[in-house]
DNA sequence: AGGCTGAGTCCAGAGTCCATACTCAGGACT
DNA sequence: AGTCCTGAGTATGGACTCTGGACTCAGCCT
């Protein structure tokens, strides 16, 4: 199963945040290591997943009189989890109002309006939070 | 941070899936540990912890000549979920197209059209997957 | 040569995961 | 009345993973 696959790449507390940082622009070891809070080895590792999975890309980066070091910037595929962290990002907003606001949101470039990730129909129609029901089939071969 | 709450809720390989069982129609102890493939120790704890975080709901239920037993339904913060699934369920299609289909997807109860999760600006405007660059900002607090 | 810094690795204790076995409640069967 | 059956768990213990702190390593700079 295709989700079940992507779950067991994503499925771990640092993995989206990390891709979140880098969508952020974060793209330094130690600077990940701050701004998620991951334990250095945790991050180790999850950023070879990441780029393993072709999710970020590794590149180098050399500050004026130092050393080539890595840093790490979301490929195509990663920036495209946008949708993914904008739903989450929505969905903690809603149900999850606790007292501070959210820490992150995501903005249009072009108007600076909020961006949200909804749910759209290929007829066009907007699938609204309410109970136009959006079944989900297509459970075919075996497991 | 909000988002980082509740990655510690979802950050993991089940909970997802149980959600998305659970939005399939699945219920029952047994038929979830079935499809989603979770041992049994993990699923009960995931029970718990979903009922807890308002996202499930614990029910009765009475099979004609049973004595009743635990059913587990989304409440409408659950369903309220879909876009995040539909997002990855999306993501996945894309991105690690392997051999087989994807083997859940969200349809239009009207229509029966494909139902993916988009990213829309306030403004209507719809944030094309290229580079129609999404900002993010506001981080303030310390963490 | 020695120091500094960013990017890690190593390690040991704590915490999770998972499979297998067991429990428990109530209806059905004998 | 006792036994069986079933769904929904719990108990247990070994394997695996996380975590935080100490350590390493490469290259520039003095």
């Amino acid at each position: 199963m295709a989700v079940t696959e992507a779950l067991s790449l994503f499925g771990d507390r640092w993995v989206l945040l990390v891709v979140r940082e880098a969508a952020l622009g974060v793209r330094r070891f130690t600077d990940l290591q701050q701004t998620t809070g991951a334990p250095r080895t945790v991050l180790a590792d999850r950023l070879r997943r990441l780029v393993a999975a072709g999710v970020l890309e590794q590149r180098e980066y050399v500050l004026p009189g130092a050393r080539p070091r890595p840093e790490y910037v979301l490929t195509p595929a990663g920036r495209d989890l946008l949708p993914v962290l904008a739903a989450f990002s929505d969905w903690a907003a809603r149900h999850l109002a606790d007292d501070r606001p959210p820490d992150v949101t995501y903005r249009h470039a072009g108007c600076g309006g909020h961006v949200g990730a909804h749910l759209v129909c290929d007829c066009g129609a907007e699938i609204t939070p309410g109970d136009q029901l959006v079944a989900s089939v297509l459970r075919e071969g075996a497991r």
